[in-house]
DNA sequence: ATGCCAACCTGACTGC
DNA sequence: TGCAGTCAGGTTGGCA
């Protein structure tokens, strides 16, 4: 279930695996996820050397000493196993080492990509060029999120969705980080008062560094990279807990915007 | 420009 | 046991 948490947990799972090591074979079983897989990344990645993994948003970045990075996204469902004893109908790209070591990207939905794109233009390709700040970067503060959300009037649980205004939330992150700030998710975003935004920027950190402490959070097949599941989960207060009780007293409820569902507290989230 | 929504695809779960 | 319906972590393109 990726979002910034479980696409952190991932690399530094996958690091180890792969951080200075030859790749003896890259291999994909398929055409594509939700777009084709380039038609060089086998070529090109077989035979490189790994020289580091990065995140940005919820994107994983693999450098390579050829001058490629490959940026996967998980999408919906996606997940690297490790080492796996066999592969399984949804692995869909394998990837081995001289070591001996063997990673599958295994995504059911297939609503996840794989990219190459020379390191050098890491920064300057489209989809990272619009993507806003990282949350837990020294860009994402109180007047950032001020000047970005003036005059808007839709929600500020959209907005927070939208990559643009901030690189890495998901449904069930803004959620919960709402929940903490104690803000009604269906505000106009232009008309949250700058004191609260401040305490949602705390509130995001807490969250997400939360989450990354907690290996990821799991729903239902979600796995770390080495075979671990996250128990992040446990601790939403609000997440997937429609009907049942609020610390303060109330009840969790649930609407759906966008074809999506919130949870939130009518009762504490003014 | 902004806001809204359907579409992409499969699997898990619920209720009959 | 089976089958139909519903829902799910994200992103994108199209429409008003």
């Amino acid at each position: 279930m990726p979002e910034l948490p479980e696409v952190e947990t991932t690399v530094r799972g996958l690091t180890p695996v792969l951080d200075g090591q030859r790749l003896s074979s890259v291999v994909t079983r398929r055409g594509d996820l939700r777009r084709p897989f380039p038609a060089e990344l086998a070529q090109r990645m077989t035979g490189a050397t790994v020289t580091g993994l990065r995140r940005r948003a919820k994107y994983g970045l693999i450098d390579t000493d050829r001058g490629d990075t490959m940026i996967f996204h998980l999408g919906m469902s996606g997940r690297w196993r490790v080492d796996p004893d066999e592969l399984l109908t949804h692995d869909h790209l394998v990837i081995e080492t001289d070591a001996g070591r063997r990673l599958a990207l295994n995504d059911a939905r297939r609503f996840g990509s794989v990219d190459l794109v020379p390191t050098v233009e890491v920064a300057d390709w489209p989809a990272f060029r619009a993507l806003g700040p990282e949350p837990l970067g020294p860009d994402f503060t109180a007047k950032h999120l001020e000047q970005a959300l003036a005059g808007r009037i839709a929600s500020i649980k959209q907005m927070l969705l939208d990559q643009r205004i901030v690189a890495g939330l998901g449904n069930i992150y803004v959620c919960e980080a709402l929940y903490e700030a104690r803000i009604r998710p269906s505000k106009p975003a232009g008309q949250v008062a700058r004191v609260k935004l401040a305490r949602l920027v705390e509130c995001v950190h807490l969250v997400l560094n939360a989450a990354i402490e907690a290996g990821g959070s799991t729903l239902r097949d979600y796995a770390r990279p080495d075979g671990e599941l996250g128990y992040f989960s446990k601790q939403f207060k609000v997440y997937g807990r429609e009907g049942l009780p609020c610390e303060c007293g109330g009840v969790v409820a649930r609407y759906v915007e966008g074809g999506r569902s919130t949870f939130w507290c009518p009762k504490c989230q003014k």
